[in-house]
DNA sequence: GTGAAAGCGCTAACAC
DNA sequence: GTGTTAGCGCTTTCAC
């Protein structure tokens, strides 16, 4: 159907092996011949073939990234980054989404094995610490945002402990004392750290950590709803709440609306992740921003640095970027 | 590096035509020899090659869905219905985005030139008629969402003059009659589709358009923000205010809000694209749904089906995708 | 500076 | 039921 490289051959007179050297630009070609190339190209429309071309370099230059769901925009923002960094550089960026379905995922991570893509960077992840190990020896993976412990390789995350931690300290300058968290039920390392650094200021700053102040379901939009009700049954009810995600705390806040509640006076929420949508809401939310173009372009700079080297040089460090705690309208002082 | 058809053939002590049956299921193989080669591809840790496999067969069974921008939930939307229904057929999904950067979508669409997707959808677009006309002679395209004037190749949108249409009936039937348009100045079918659907309603419901009432600038957050402030320097503000986008109808609602407006009673608000975020705004937003689902399943539907057919028969048809105006919070009766 | 030819990993037509 | 082999479109070594 479409014109090969043996066509432009014929078309300008030449050997495929001088049309390949004009179409990668290589030394040694004169400028007649190149002249000539082109112009078969023109005429017949010729686009190469990359699956021929890449199968006899075995390389693609195509990394792949893969995240649990596509409908956060914090996820396309990374994406974003990772874009910016590596398509200047020669690199096809594509994404597919698993829907959090570990089957799914390992359908895209085909295109891995297969030899379809270069590298995949996982913006989270169903494969446990071993099977990444594994896979990581003979394919290059990166993790980016959610770590998995005890994975040894190429990981790219904030801080969640000391981010928690810093978001717990915020609220506590501010005046809070009862503080509530809203997490995931779930065995992730973010949230788990998340939850770490909760405890760990609580405990320093405050002494104690109350467990009925803990609420932990999923991150899906309605658990911050049934959160702030379970807060509000409480006897002594917290005065502000630390959630695990942007959407949580936006949840939480919508809770609270509806329940005739001032936010940033009677309540105070703050969420992690700092997406678009903190600034626009009304209030606008206080959160942990996750720097996502940096946590983009530090990972596939990394990723594609592994893809050159030889497989016994690969980097597979963890490696954190700093967050950053932004207090918007939805945090306030406590009223005494 | 990686094992090789031929390596498992070996192992097995069979031919690579065996080992090839049996990783296409195909008729004609032995129980036995299948179990062989099942335990050598074991063994090895085989995972087959696709560049090979896909130049020979002549098909990736992979479909690029190009979109201007990953950062709005409303194209991630559409991803997802196309996704649900790809993947059991057999095709993966994956895609990438242009920043609305005409030079980067050239660049994208390399990967349908050059063979290593099948088929790509395209949820807005750079590119003329004339252009899309001639590439979809040779290849498997559609627009979604967003359609192109004088393009005739598959097409799958809601019908965007309609609805808007709609949307200010529903503003009209709420009272108001000084009706402002917040669109974006350029040159996108949806947009002029939009503003035409808006000045049908205005004559036929009211008998005029007002030019002062109509503000163009572009989709970016800013503007709504911009439209609200020319509009309120109006001798005589509109009531209610059209926006072409979710986003754009966001961002007028938190100008009014900042500027002490009650929203749904000094002003009401009318969104497009029902996005997520419509639901957890305070207040809600009203908005025309545009059903993704849908738009994503029947563009993939169609454009599977073109793939599969030979190029005299392929279906370049125009295709609209019912609508449906949803009233929230941002809108209400007007007070007299 | 250019061409001939091998071969990347795979499938499928053909032979047995 | 299985094997042999040509060839998908390309790059690259080796001759010249």
């Amino acid at each position: 159907m479409s014109a090969t490289i043996k066509d432009v051959a014929n078309e300008a007179g030449l050997s495929v092996a001088t049309v390949s050297r004009v179409l990668n630009n290589s030394a040694n070609v004169s400028d007649e011949a190149a002249e000539k190339v082109n112009m078969a190209i023109e005429k017949l429309g010729y686009s190469p073939n990359f699956l021929g071309r890449n199968l006899r370099k075995r390389e693609t230059n195509v990394i792949l990234v893969l995240m649990p769901t596509s409908e956060h925009s914090f996820y396309m923002k990374i994406v974003a980054g990772i874009q910016k960094y590596a398509q200047p550089r020669g690199y096809d960026i594509i994404c597919a989404s698993s829907n959090s379905t570990s089957e799914i995922e390992v359908r895209q991570m085909n295109m891995l094995f297969n030899r379809t893509v270069d590298g995949v960077i996982l913006l989270g992840t169903s494969y446990d610490a071993d099977t990444l190990n594994k896979l990581s020896k003979n394919y290059n993976i990166a993790l980016c945002c959610e770590g998995v412990e005890g994975a040894e390789l190429l990981t790219v995350v904030v801080d969640d402990e000391q981010a928690a931690y810093d978001a717990i300290k915020e609220l506590i300058r501010l005046g809070h004392r009862k503080i509530g968290f809203v997490g995931a039920n779930d065995s992730s390392a973010s949230s788990k750290n998340r939850h770490s650094g909760y405890v760990r200021a609580m405990k320093e700053f405050l002494g104690e950590v109350r467990e009925e102040y803990i609420y932990t379901e999923s991150f899906e939009y309605e658990c911050g709803q049934k959160a702030l009700e379970y807060f509000r049954n409480l006897s002594d009810p917290p005065t502000a709440v630390f959630c695990v995600s942007d959407l949580l705390a936006i949840s939480v806040i919508h809770k609270a609306h509806d329940l005739g509640m001032k936010i940033g006076e009677e309540i105070s929420v703050m969420g992690f992740d700092n997406i678009s949508m903190c600034e626009m809401m009304l209030p606008t939310v206080s959160t942990v921003e996750q720097p996502c173009e940096k946590l983009g372009e530090m990972v596939v700079r990394k990723l594609i640095s592994n893809i050159g080297a030889p497989s016994g040089a690969k980097d597979n460090g963890y490696y954190t970027v700093p967050h950053r705690v932004i207090l918007r309208d939805s945090t306030g002082n406590i009223k005494k």
